[in-house]
DNA sequence: GGGCATGCTGTGAGCACGCTGAGCCGGGAG
DNA sequence: CTCCCGGCTCAGCGTGCTCACAGCATGCCC
């Protein structure tokens, strides 16, 4: 299990990383915020403990960072403050446990290894440009407040054109992917389901998400138009 | 894992490339910009670091003239700079991922290990002339900040142009590969579309990236004009 | 400077591409 | 069976892209 530990007090994160390693984790440390983000992003961590207070970019922003790319590694925060007000805060902005300073070591062992055990964060897949929002799980897509119906098919799309926003994708790209097999499908089925998408999520909304490329085929605005 | 460590400054070379050694990579120096050149040439290295600062040769150059011989090692750039600018041209140029100096050898270290990881380096994504960018992914055209909208024949023929900035480029040449088979097709065609790039390209911002070379045919500025 | 060759560009015709309203088909519910 | 809904095809229409043409500008050679 690989630990990444961030916490600028050197003494106190070293001491940690003794006996979590001593505990049979692999640990790495950063001391400032923007190590602590760069490290969390590229190496593949089972967890990660986090200090609030941190030179250069504070826990939060670092969490907030993290889920912001889509980057679902577990988080325990650490903080001297005992505010209730606080310790919303790291919640809400994504971190999956909290503990305050001083805390003892057992303490956060046995939440580390809750974290753990707990396995892959439920993550909340949802996928989203701008204010629109699709959540595969409860199949509800969403453009700013109001919900919008769509059909099976009109869903698929919209998944799939989500998943490479900001890209152009080919009609045949997208009768290969959202159509699947059946490559006898007319092209223009997609013209239609796209013209359906435009109708249900743009034209209400006076947006303008679904560009066409001429002779290239579509592309969905990351900023959701 | 060979690595290759351009930097002039010797003694922080030496030093990474110490500790490289001790993290188990085979190390190779060079401390001047065409030597980096020349043996990130000839040796097969897994990555290259790069400081962009360098005599003789810069590491801007030395990137963007592996990238024009199909010389896809991955790359990561060092700089003294730390603007946004500079970070988005190495990028651009070819880069595969960025440090500003100092960095932490950890996040070096982190950074390489993705890089390396990640494999063989996918095609560069953005085509770049000075200020000029193209995006094959998103179809997109830049001039700077300005988004330029082109049709389909005019982004292919920048795209061929920008493939192959800095020669000169025949009319018969891009008949053949921006107009594919139809061998019949006027070469003023190709006269015309030059001259709607250069509507929308340079005289709107008072460039000239495009050349006329008489009777040879066009050149695409390296620089943008 | 005269004359020729090469390249530039305004105009317009043809047509490919994409959009959309209408309708057919198949499946599931009542 | 009938109705309804979702998926898809079809056909017509509008837009704007492409390119040929022709006249003009520019460069080059004698």
């Amino acid at each position: 299990m690989r630990l990444l530990v961030v916490d600028d007090e050197v003494r106190l994160a070293r001491a940690l990383a003794e006996g979590l390693q001593a505990d049979g984790f692999a640990v790495d440390l950063a001391h400032t915020g923007p190590d602590g983000l760069e490290l969390a992003r590229v190496g593949e961590y089972d967890a990660v403990v986090l200090d609030v207070l941190l030179p250069g970019l504070s826990g939060y922003r670092v969490v907030s960072a993290l889920r912001a790319e889509r980057n679902w590694v577990p988080v325990l925060m650490l903080s001297a403050k005992d505010g209730e007000y606080d310790q919303a805060d790291g919640l809400d902005l994504g971190a999956d446990d909290y503990l305050t300073k001083p805390f003892s070591y057992v303490v956060l062992v046995a939440r580390l290894r809750a974290l753990l055990r707990r396995g892959v964060r439920e993550r909340p897949v949802v996928l989203a440009a701008g204010d629109l929002r699709l959540d595969p799980a409860s199949r509800r897509v969403r453009r700013g407040d109001a919900d919008v119906a769509l059909t099976t098919r009109e869903f698929a799309l919209l998944e799939y054109l989500l998943r490479h926003a900001g890209r152009v994708v080919s009609k045949t790209e997208l009768l290969d992917h959202v159509w699947d097999a059946a490559e006898d499908t007319d092209p223009n089925a997609v013209e239609v389901y796209v013209s359906y998408l435009r109708r249900k999520l743009d034209a209400p909304f006076g947006r303008h998400a679904l560009e066409t490329v001429r002779g290239a085929g579509y592309r969905l605005a990351p900023d959701g138009g």
